[in-house]
DNA sequence: TACTACAAAAGAATGTTTTTCCGCAATCCG
DNA sequence: CGGATTGCGGAAAAACATTCTTTTGTAGTA
């Protein structure tokens, strides 16, 4: 159920780069690639990998502009939690969407072509939602980080 | 150079679940094996591709909380952004950190245990920081959304 | 029409990796 | 001690990726 340094260890490669084969990371920790296997399938089956994707270019794609919105409902309405909620899952743009705490309800991270574009999302698909009292919109000027990998110590 | 509909949709593919096998990828597209594997090198080669990744499972871990951080940085000071730059590049626990535009310099995700570890985290490493000037931080309540995927249209 | 050149794809052969199976050794526990 | 469990290594089998060769389709040209 637990996991030990060797899980950890698994875990830290497979999220720096998930094409090890078994025998890399097998060399990588000194075992062979059985155990190296079992465990990357228990890891799998019991739930510390959630899935394997592959990370693409934003700016190769055209998509050089993110920008975090901080948003706050109409409390008024009874459903709109539940109203915005299903429609920022649909929208390809919002890559993070959270509920926080402080003197708004939602952090937005959106990525876009550009400003034009990011005008459209905000004028026919952010602000169009109903619920929403207001937007404060924060560009991205230069990105100094981005990572998906978690400490797992 | 460009991308055509076929790319686009391998991209899509792989976005989702990189472990497709390159036959399952072909079924999906009708195509040969042949013409997938190349395009997917082809890909990888020109960038457009960046790596390939597993997503971990918060929870599991025991990293149950995500602070968003407003930080303005003291500009008296020269070097003041190089400085925090690299300093955030170290920090583990920092995921995500991007200049912005606006009333604060940059925006942060962070992801720790709970509050307690967060509290450690600012007092010790985030404000021990000679350049930070004021810090704000948004506690996540609950993720609706989290996605690595851009939309490739 | 006939020929050439080129690009993209299919099919087959080869090499590599994953997966499965079996056995061994260490550990725990009644 | 005896039996069960766990973690590991080695080897064979199966699945997969990679490379090479051939085919197909398209466009240009005489």
């Amino acid at each position: 159920m637990a996991l030990d340094s060797t899980d950890r260890r698994i875990l830290e490669l497979l999220q720096e780069n998930s094409q090890f084969t078994m025998k890399e990371i097998a060399n990588q920790i000194n075992l062979s690639v059985t155990p190296v296997h079992d465990r990357i399938r228990k890891l799998e089956r019991e739930g510390y990998i959630d899935k394997y994707v592959c990370l693409l270019n934003r700016r190769k794609l055209g998509k050089s502009l993110i920008v975090y919105c901080n948003i706050t409902l109409d409390k008024q309405k009874r459903e709109s939690f539940e109203d915005f909620n299903q429609a920022i899952v649909n929208m390809s743009e919002v890559l993070e969407c959270s509920v926080v705490s402080g003197n708004f309800d939602y952090m937005l991270k959106v990525v876009v072509e550009d400003g034009e574009a990011y005008n459209q999302f905000y004028q026919h698909k952010l602000s169009a939602l109903k619920s929403v009292l207001h937007i404060s919109s924060y560009f991205v000027i230069s990105e100094i980080k981005y990572s998906t990998g978690i400490s797992v110590r």
